[in-house]
DNA sequence: CATTTAGATACC
DNA sequence: GGTATCTAA
């Protein structure tokens, strides 16, 4: 598993002058300093977490530089950590299969490379080791600080290795290099955690950041820290949560002394199974071939006692959704040629009597039609389709147009079904052409063309049509 | 008053 | 197609 920070995307690209300093980044800063969605390490030292807000990471480390995400149509705007992922997975991708697990995260399945690397160079006879790949932790060793580097190179030059560390140790070499190639190319430094399997890698890119700045100073070792189940892939959250509540397990040790029925009995025969195997290092997960995401997404959440009580709120953050979601699209095309099939509109409401009382809407899909406009246009519909279901099940009656506290806390919209234009294809308008001939309204059949040449058109050149409130069955009001 | 945003997947 | 849930930065 291969990765960049968010953090250090900015800082070494955008605003050097944070290098090296406690950095974290937050997503608004107007209620208790925002939201951190990363923090470098030199912040984690001052133990500044994840899960505080501005205001507390201030408290705890009062020199912290709190880089805001970009915002964009009044929301947050991740576009340029997605992009730098992009750089970096183009990079990666010359040296072997890989798949995009993250907005800022790679796994890269190097078998081939390795074993290439090793059928010509017998890892005895290498002379010279890269400093870059000298820098690598090596979970098995023993970090006092004695001579580190000579210890790696011991490592990797060592005779006496089964084939599968060999190619571990080439492995880190690929890495090393890739990691110069990608800090040459893009000024982004990364990170990665190589192992034998995918699941080990993630945990090892987890210890990763703890080894830079807690091994130094002889807290616990690598090996405790990466025995811990929370730690590990898909077990950061609820299923991770179950076993050290449930079973007691905190580590990966621990949990071998439970039989695979134990388990299955437990967790059901598939996560059972994976439970059992991921204990014993076993893991049969493939790295997909997927450099590109199958959707695209953009979600806007308002706390609950800011939740939207009008139609025309409602229809205002849509605007800026599609607005997002058709750039994302936009790019989409132009860079992969890759055409998107599925709109779909999420919505989440709350009463604002009742705290619990969050409730998601009917989730609406329809084809996708290019071009903010229609986006937009269909969003609403698939909106208000949503809406009435809603209300109807709730037995909401609009009385006099007053909904009782209701609003939306939530919308979202997802363009799916992304598939790639067959190579071949001539010209992209012809195939949006033809794509429309098959799955078109007849009624729509005057302005296909036309309409569907708006995304292809530079930005700003397109322009809203006019929404029609008062054909609207439904009005929110305060 | 309050994580937010993004994305994947399993199941019907 | 639609729902619900999960994971993670």
């Amino acid at each position: 598993l291969i990765g960049i920070c968010f953090v250090y995307v900015v800082e070494q690209r955008e605003q050097p002058h944070l290098r090296g300093q406690p950095t974290t980044v937050v997503q608004y800063n107007s209620w208790k300093g925002g939201g951190l969605i990363v923090v470098s390490y030199e912040a984690c030292k001052y133990g500044v977490k994840r899960s505080m807000r501005g205001d507390e990471a201030k408290q705890v480390c009062p020199q912290i530089q709190l880089v805001q995400v970009l915002v964009a149509r009044g929301k947050a705007d991740l576009s340029i950590y997605r992009n730098a992922g992009s750089e970096v997975v183009s990079i990666l991708a010359r040296k072997g299969r890989c798949e995009r697990a993250s907005i800022d995260e790679v796994y890269l399945d190097l078998t081939d490379a390795a074993e290439a690397m090793l059928a010509e160079t017998p890892l005895e006879s290498l002379e010279k080791i890269d400093e870059e790949a000298l820098k690598s932790h090596i979970l098995s060793l023993n970090e006092d600080g004695s001579d580190h580097k000579g210890n790696v190179k011991e490592w990797l030059h060592r005779s006496d290795a089964d084939h599968h560390d060999k190619l571990l140790a080439c492995g880190a070499l690929i890495v090393a290099e890739l990691r110069m190639q990608v800090l040459k190319e893009t000024e982004f430094t990364c990170s990665a955690g190589i192992t034998h399997n995918k699941v080990g890698s993630s945990v090892q890119f987890r210890c990763l950041s703890f080894i830079l700045h807690h091994l130094m100073e002889g807290k616990l070792s690598s090996f405790a820290y990466a025995g811990q189940t929370s730690k590990w892939k898909q077990l950061g959250g609820k299923l991770g949560s179950s076993l050290q509540i449930d079973l007691g397990v905190n580590t990966v040790g621990e949990l071998l002394q439970f039989s695979e029925e134990k388990l299955q009995e437990r967790y059901g025969v598939n996560t059972g199974t994976w439970l059992w195997n991921i204990a014993r290092g076993i893991s049969g997960e493939e790295v997909e071939g997927r450099l590109l995401p199958n959707s695209h997404g953009s979600r806007k959440t308002v706390p609950g006692p800011r939740a939207l009580k009008k139609i025309a709120s409602v229809e205002h953050w849509l605007n800026e959704l599609c607005e997002e979601l058709s750039e994302y699209l936009h790019s989409d095309l132009e860079q992969n040629k890759r055409i998107a099939h599925t709109l779909t509109l999420h919505a989440r409401a709350f009463k604002s009597s009742d705290s619990e009382s969050q409730k998601n809407f009917p989730s609406k899909s329809c084809p996708l039609r290019y071009g903010s406009t229609k986006i937009k246009e269909d969003a609403l519909n698939l909106f208000q389709a949503g809406l009435c279901e809603f209300l109807g099940s709730h037995r909401i009656k609009a009385q006099g147009s007053h909904y009782n506290g209701w609003g939306i806390t939530s919308l979202s919209v997802t363009a799916s079904k992304i598939v790639a234009i067959p190579s071949g294809t001539c010209s992209i308008m012809k195939y949006f052409h033809g794509q429309d001939q098959s799955n078109c309204s007849s009624k729509q059949a005057n302005d296909r063309f036309v309409a569907e040449a708006a995304p292809l058109s530079p930005s700003g050149t397109e322009r809203y049509s006019e929404l029609h409130t008062t054909e609207l069955p439904i009005e929110f009001r305060d």
